[in-house]
RNA sequence: GGCGCAAUCGAAUAGUGGUUAAUUCAGCUGGCUCUCAAUCAGCAAACGGGGGUUCAAUUCCCCCUUGCGCCA
């Protein structure tokens, strides 16, 4: 692996929202690329949308980041030699870089109130020419300035924007030009002092001394801009790489519609991170061969450019379930059942707190008996409510089709008896019982084992029938029977 | 509307100036099995369209189309 020291790259995510699965993959290749090349990784918050920014949104991105296992080495609870790592903080550093361009008359004061722009923006649209700043403010007299600083009216900043051709070198897509023509006088500090997007990430990466500025192609188009305002203040420019998107499976942006976006539900509805990390590491990347399945260090070391597809991808819940399901089939069964303790918890079907030692024996039990056969912890609470509730339902469909049918009282009558005379509670001696039951009924297997299995747990899927009974234990299986037994003859004396 | 980016099975990706265009997920069929899952064996499934360049184009170039994005 080579290694370059000297390389920084950063993620800057907005805190305006939780962190979606899009961030998390740009945050993730990033960290991916710092880290094959043993560069620096560097979080950035860039909250300079006062109205839409939070506290709360700080806190779940980082959250959403360490969960996945990226660890950044400069940034928020970090420090770091270039900070502040909030641009809310950084704010005298954008204005100071403002007058300076001010000074050089590389950028001017604009006066112009929103309805005098809209104006001229109505005006040149019926002339037929794509509207674009109309640089009334460029050549203000200090008699008109003064008077709309007596007016009241507070300055905008806008970058004065030269007639040429932007050209630059993306790294997935080759050359990408702009004509700077098309571009207008943007803005780049409003009149709240406030730097607008494109300048302040230039004056942050430039400061921060970012070397590989990698992001989402949704910004290809703000790139000539950030590049004028990198050459208006003399500073070498990043190298660009701009990844695909993600989107739904309708090919449109990705958002709540398509489910869950954020990656904390993820988390939530019990996905690993290693699952996530490979899953979304994979979506728009590929080793160049046909492996699926990577550790962390193998990505890190895995790790390229070149790899990467420049088309979108579509996000397939499908695959991560895969790949989820993959992870915990590999996973050792005390760490799997530890991992699930607290989705246990959470559903009230344990009790918070440390479990005793029996108890955790009890739980690996099933936890060993539906490994493999649930795709998220979630999934496995939903699969094995019947062991740990006192009271189960069965769905009324299930009961008519399954069990409310010829015989199948009889057969419980003599299975419950029987079980209640086994001495040694274990799966071969259950397993014996029943089959010698469907032997001397003569009865196929099936016949005895799918009612039962409904009427032990109110489910027509699980692990198999006698690994069930043994972990669902004596009591809760005498009950359940003696329960469906009496339901049935009720229905059988109406 | 202007500008930009992209285009291989349903999805994610391989791949090549001449190939039976590959793999994984999903789908389908079958084996195993008490169900499901897992697993095994098989099936189906793609180079967006049109022009060039070339002996030969899915591959290189151009146009169109479509999708997506940025700006308005």
């Amino acid at each position: 692996m080579k290694s370059d020291k000297n390389l920084r790259l950063r993620f800057a995510p907005s805190p305006t929202g939780y962190l979606h699965i899009g961030g998390a993959r740009t945050a993730l290749f990033n960290w991916l690329f710092a880290r094959h090349y043993q560069g620096t990784f560097i979080l950035r918050i860039e909250d300079t949308d006062q109205v839409r920014s939070t506290e709360e949104a700080v806190k779940v991105i980082l959250e959403g980041l360490q969960w996945l296992g990226l660890d950044w080495d400069e940034g928020p609870g970090k420090g770091g030699d270039y900070g502040p790592y909030f641009q809310m903080q950084r704010l005298p550093l954008y204005q100071e870089y403002a007058r300076k361009l001010l000074e050089e008359n590389q950028a001017y004061y604009c006066y112009c109130t929103p309805e005098e722009l809209e104006a001229s923006r109505i005006k040149q649209k019926e002339e037929g020419k794509n509207p674009q700043y109309d640089r009334h403010c460029l050549y203000l007299t200090e008699k008109e300035r003064k008077r709309y600083e007596a007016e009241g009216r507070r300055p905008v900043v806008r970058l004065l924007v030269p007639s040429k051709k932007i050209v630059f070198n993306d790294l997935l897509r080759g050359e990408v030009s702009f004509e700077g023509d098309l571009l207008g006088d943007f803005v780049i500090l409003k009149s709240d002092g406030i730097p607008t997007y494109n300048y302040a990430v230039v004056i942050d990466d430039a400061l921060m001394k970012i070397s590989h500025v990698m992001r989402g192609d949704d910004h290809i188009s703000n790139t000539p801009k950030q590049i004028l305002i990198y050459e208006a203040l003399g500073l070498p420019l990043p190298e660009f790489a701009h990844i695909p998107m993600i989107m739904g499976s309708d090919h449109t942006r990705l958002s709540k519609r398509h489910g869950a976006t954020s990656i904390m539900e993820y988390k939530k509805m019990g996905y690993l991170p290693e699952a996530v990390v490979n899953y979304i590491a994979r979506l728009g990347w590929s080793p160049g061969d046909e492996r699926e399945i990577f550790s962390q260090d193998e990505l890190i070391k895995e790790f390229s450019l070149e790899n990467i597809s420049r088309h979108a991808a579509v996000f397939d819940l499908e695959k991560l379930n895969w790949l989820n399901n993959e992870y915990i089939k590999r996973m050792p069964l005390n760490i799997l059942t530890e991992k699930l303790i607290p989705y246990l918890q959470e559903a009230n079907y344990l009790k918070k707190g440390e479990l005793s030692a029996s108890s955790l024996n009890w739980l690996r039990g099933i936890v060993r008996l539906l490994q493999g056969r649930f795709r998220n912890f979630a999934q496995f609470v939903e699969f094995t409510d019947y062991f740990f509730l006192d009271e189960i339902t069965i769905d009324e469909q299930l009961f008519n089709h399954i069990i409310n049918q010829e015989g199948v009282l009889e057969t419980l009558q003599t299975l419950q008896s029987a079980l209640a005379d086994i001495k040694d509670w274990n799966e071969e001696n259950i397993e014996n019982t029943i089959r010698k039951i469907a032997a001397d009924l003569n009865i196929k297997g099936s016949q005895i084992i799918h009612p039962t299995r409904v009427a032990l747990s109110g489910k027509k899927v699980g692990p198999g029938l006698f690994e069930l009974i043994t972990a669902l234990g004596r009591e809760k299986t005498n009950q359940r029977l003696l329960r469906i037994i009496d339901r049935l003859k009720e229905i059988k004396n109406s």
